[in-house]
RNA sequence: GGGCGACUAGCUCAGUUGGUUAGAGCGUUUGGUCGACAUCCAAAAGGUCACAAGUUCGAAUCUUGUGUCGCCCACCA
């Protein structure tokens, strides 16, 4: 027996190897994947890695979402399947250009006034760091992905390709070029997409002014310079001896202005006085009113925040230093009827940043969502592909009944470059400039357009050979994802290849910690995957990510849990300990197996079948149920119950009774090894570097069955 | 305002299609072992499976309602 199983398993000495070894086999590409695997009728298995932003390090999100496709994948190998694991990295666009920039501030410098190249270099350096620091903690998480294959969102082919579907969807008309209102970040200068905001609850004074003959509502006066339209309900009695379109001389926050009465159902009856004033240019609800009625607008806050010179006396101040200035003077006017101090109301934020988002009227590209929509739907309903996690479905669709035209212009340097250009008034959309005179498109895309097309990049659309692993098999991610990235992967999938990505969708919860509160760095209750791996062993992690964390709930993760199965591995590198020390004078491939009784070879038949059901268990999503049943076969079957009842024949005196345990023993332990190494691959691995019964290969391709 | 989910042992959670005494990890108590076990083994205490009604031979599991908590969506001036 060889002496390292006269220590506790240790496994932090063993992972780097055997992770080298993996990848020195080269089976991780399934192109090398040994004969018994790949035969003439081997089916392609293959999942896309979500791919991490390159911003930073692996969290425990990411440890479940890995470990979890680590399983699918790997199983599938065994089970003789040409199984790819394929992965990348995303840029990340606004989010990492967030990140550099609070790196930027620290350093007592802004991105703004630095060169485009410049700064797109420094970004590019930085992320690359960090790229490699996220592909070491996938290592370390015994990630089986085949790194030949790995690809990064900003690489030349996926720059160009994803330019062209651009290019082809403009030539299409599903995307167009828009004046409208945007959700604008005015810190980080750069326009967002609805599901890039967030709403939060604030308590703000809401005011309401006599405005003509109206008492208007609102909770934000800087904006009212230029309201020159008032808006009732039309079946508003309070309102019914005005016409609509009747004009009015009104005293305004600068003297006297012209207003016009616009009678909608926008208008709210029940809210305030129900009648309000608009303001096209920061509203969108305002903006979309003006437009039905073809009314001016005009500009009151500038793309920094402040207040531009339409406010007069106020121009050049930032809007909540305005604020209480500009009701002073209204109160001096005598133009203040009452004050609401208890108004609670939503405001939307930049999800990333928490900077309170502006509406602005802005030139953008956007995607025509309609037809998008309507397509992937039309696919839902033929069931082309399936929800795992039925709850989401519901979600889902209702997203899709619904869709918002998509704005895919960000004022970032950080991101794929649109291929456009301007010349006066003109547009032409190509990658190279059309002539003299013409200037390029300064903003990229939303980092969603270009990790809408993931599967389709990775797999070297539209004519690479691995386009034979399209569609995948499944996408296994984050709950949150549900609306930023599949329904973009699907509609691009049906739009480019007139076929979704993959079959399955299977969401996983959120990780939260030991007492189900999700984790935040402020809270300081985040716990990260590589020093768990670290402390507890990486197969003691992996199993705690997946061990009772059914499909799309959340889970709880502790210490306690990761050591329960560090201790399990401990158990089975002793069981190990203990059958190859009694079976060292045994020759397994000698032995006629018929010599054994009845009862010994249905342990056998069982252990048989248990592997079968793992088998079935993750094929079926079922990883949760699969990791634990095994776990309670090995500890308590096999070791509490069998190996026990076997030790009386080990140590006696009949020779034939010994053999016949010490065959069984073997043969239970190879099974196990094989069943447990989708989970806990590097000390079965470890395990069968020695195993007398272990052929020439490694565990990770030992077939199945 | 709409939707989704959860409510099971002290804590965190499993329980695939309804079927015998409802499970795990951690924690608690008792005893044993330390010649496979940086430990392990045996055993115990602890649950009216949120509440109510219904379907059924039978419900933690299906239906309806109530309560509590959480999450998501939404153009609340």
């Amino acid at each position: 027996m060889n002496e390292k199983y006269q220590k506790p398993y240790d496994a932090t000495t063993v992972e780097s190897d055997i992770y080298t070894m993996w990848e020195k086999s080269g089976y991780f590409n399934p192109d090398n994947l040994p004969e018994n695997a790949t035969g003439e009728r081997a089916e392609n298995y293959s999942i896309i890695m979500p791919p991490p932003n390159a911003n930073g390090r692996l969290h425990a999100g990411h440890g479940t979402d890995m470990t979890l496709k680590d399983i699918m994948v790997r199983y599938h190998r065994m089970a003789g399947k040409k199984a790819l694991f394929l992965p990348g990295a995303d840029h990340a666009g606004f989010e990492t250009q967030g990140v550099f920039e609070k790196k930027l501030q620290k350093e007592g410098r802004s991105r703004f006034g630095m060169d485009r190249d410049d700064l797109y270099q420094e970004i590019y350096d930085f992320v690359m760091e960090n790229k490699h620091a996220m592909e070491s903690d996938l290592k370390q998480l015994g990630i089986s992905c085949d790194w030949s294959r790995n690809t990064f969102t900003l690489q030349p082919d996926v720059v160009s390709r994803v330019q062209d579907t651009f290019i082809k969807m403009h030539e299409d008309g599903l995307v167009y070029r828009g004046k409208r209102s945007i959700h604008w970040n005015p810190k980080f200068q750069t326009s967002l997409s609805d599901i890039e905001t967030k709403f939060e609850q604030r308590k703000d004074p809401f005011y309401y002014f006599q405005y003509g003959p109206f008492v208007i509502g609102t909770a934000r006066p800087e904006t009212k310079f230029a309201d020159k339209y008032i808006v009732v309900h039309p079946d508003d009695k309070r309102y019914a001896q005005y016409k609509h379109m009747q004009e009015f001389e009104v005293e305004w926050i600068n003297g006297k202005i012209k207003a016009t009465l616009i009678k909608d159902e926008v208008a709210d009856m029940e809210m305030g006085s129900g009648a309000m004033t608009i303001t096209p240019w920061h509203s969108q609800v305002d903006f979309e009113l003006a437009e039905k009625y073809d009314l001016p607008m005009e500009q009151i806050i500038d793309w920094d925040g402040k207040l531009l010179p339409i406010a007069g006396e106020f121009a050049g101040t930032k809007i909540h230093i305005a604020r209480p200035q500009i009701v002073e003077k209204l109160q001096e006017k005598g133009l203040v009827v009452e004050i609401d101090h208890d108004y609670e109301h939503a405001v939307r934020l930049c999800e990333r940043t928490g900077v309170v988002v502006e509406p602005q009227i802005k030139d953008q590209w956007y995607v025509k969502m309609g037809p998008l929509a309507e397509m992937t739907l039309k696919s839902l309903d033929n069931g082309d592909y399936r929800f795992i996690t039925k709850q989401h479905e519901k979600i889902f669709r209702h997203w899709m009944e619904n869709p918002i035209d998509w704005n895919i212009s960000r004022q970032i340097v950080w991101g794929i470059q649109i291929p456009a250009w301007f010349k006066g008034g003109d547009i032409t959309v190509s990658k190279e400039s059309p002539g003299e005179g013409w200037t390029r498109d300064p903003d990229t895309f939303d980092t969603w357009f270009s990790s809408g097309q993931w599967p389709l990049m990775t797999l070297g659309y539209p004519d690479s050979k691995d386009m034979e692993y399209y569609p995948t098999s499944v996408m296994e991610t984050g709950a949150d994802l549900v609306f930023k990235w599949v329904p973009r992967m699907i509609m691009f999938g049906l739009y480019l290849r007139k076929e979704v990505p993959f079959k399955d969708i299977y969401f996983h919860g959120m990780v939260l910690d030991a007492r189900g509160v999700k984790m935040s760095k402020s809270k300081g209750n985040v716990m990260s995957p590589i020093d768990l791996a670290q402390n507890f062993g990486t197969d003691a992690t992996r199993m705690a990510f997946v061990v009772a964390n059914p499909p799309g709930a959340d889970m709880s993760l502790s210490e306690d849990k990761v050591r329960a199965y560090k201790k399990f591995a401990n158990k089975l590198w002793n069981i190990t300990r203990f059958i190859l020390s009694n079976t060292e004078d045994f020759d397994y491939a000698a032995y006629d197996k018929n010599l054994l009784t009845k009862t010994e070879a249905e342990l056998i038949e069982k252990s048989q079948e248990l592997k079968a059901q793992i088998g079935s268990d993750i094929e079926n999503y079922r990883i949760h149920l699969a990791s634990e049943k095994v776990y309670h076969y090995v500890w308590d079957t096999l070791a509490s119950s069998i190996l026990e009842a076997c030790k009386d024949d080990l140590s006696g005196d009949d020779d034939t009774a010994k053999a016949r345990k010490q065959y069984l023993l073997l043969a239970l332990l190879r099974d196990s090894l094989v069943m447990l190494h989708p989970f806990m691959p590097f000390i079965t691995e470890e395990i069968w570097k020695d195993f007398p019964l272990a052929d020439k290969n490694l565990l990770i391709v030992h077939p199945w069955q």
